[in-house]
DNA sequence: TTGACATGTGACTAAACAGTCACCTATAAT
DNA sequence: ATTATAGGTGACTGTTTAGTCACATGTCAA
């Protein structure tokens, strides 16, 4: 399984999100399937398939020439538990003092 | 603010990750200050620090001839409800595989 | 077995990026 | 006023990355 850094950069690309977004769609498409929906050569859909397999983020399953791509929401799932739920949550419930300091020193610009 | 992809493109780089725990600690700190934490010269840590403010990420407020700055976890959220909850949500089954994960995982990397 | 199809590899180019440096401006302290 | 401090800018270097291409392998179908 890919580090939580490679899930990171994994998932700062927008072609590389988008084939996840296509995969979330229908998922166990080929190469050549998710090539089709995007404007680039089939080489560097693969290159970003690589990535994100890498990454831990697709898994592949060969079928005679071909080869599925599935989705694997796991490490998007520990990204989610690990690291953004400590700078998300705190509008919910728990980390009440964070909330409060958030409030308070909100020198933001809104949303 | 910063659009999507300039958020994704941020959270991708480790020092940057750093930073935003850094200020989650403790808000408001100087450039000064950061730099005396992190394995960098000044110069590396003022672009890290730009590319997180111009993706909204860290707000700024000039005091004197210091600049301090402020984590805002906004665009973390929208990444959150608006991205990540899409992959993260549908979660029932797999539950186990996801422990096994978290379990192996746990003795990684911090960022 | 021939040919079409699906995927894979290595080399290559152009762009983006991380990090540093010399130099500069503005504020504070004495 | 002088000096130290905090931050800023533009140019530069080495590395990574996105994307393409020529070519190669394996698989199915007639």
């Amino acid at each position: 399984m890919g580090s939580m850094d490679e899930v990171f950069k994994a998932l700062a690309d927008p072609t590389r999100r988008s084939l996840l977004d296509e995969l979330f769609e229908k998922d166990g498409q080929t190469l050549s399937a998710l090539e089709g929906r995007l404007p680039m050569t089939r080489f560097g859909v693969m290159k970003h398939l690589k990535v994100l397999e890498e990454a831990g983020l697709v898994t592949t399953k060969r079928r005679g020439r071909e080869k599925l791509h599935f989705l694997n929401p796991v490490p998007i799932r520990l990204i989610h538990d690990r690291w953004v739920s400590k700078y998300a949550e705190p509008w919910a419930a728990g980390l009440s003092e964070l909330k409060k300091d958030i409030e308070e020193d909100s020198h933001g610009e809104g949303i």
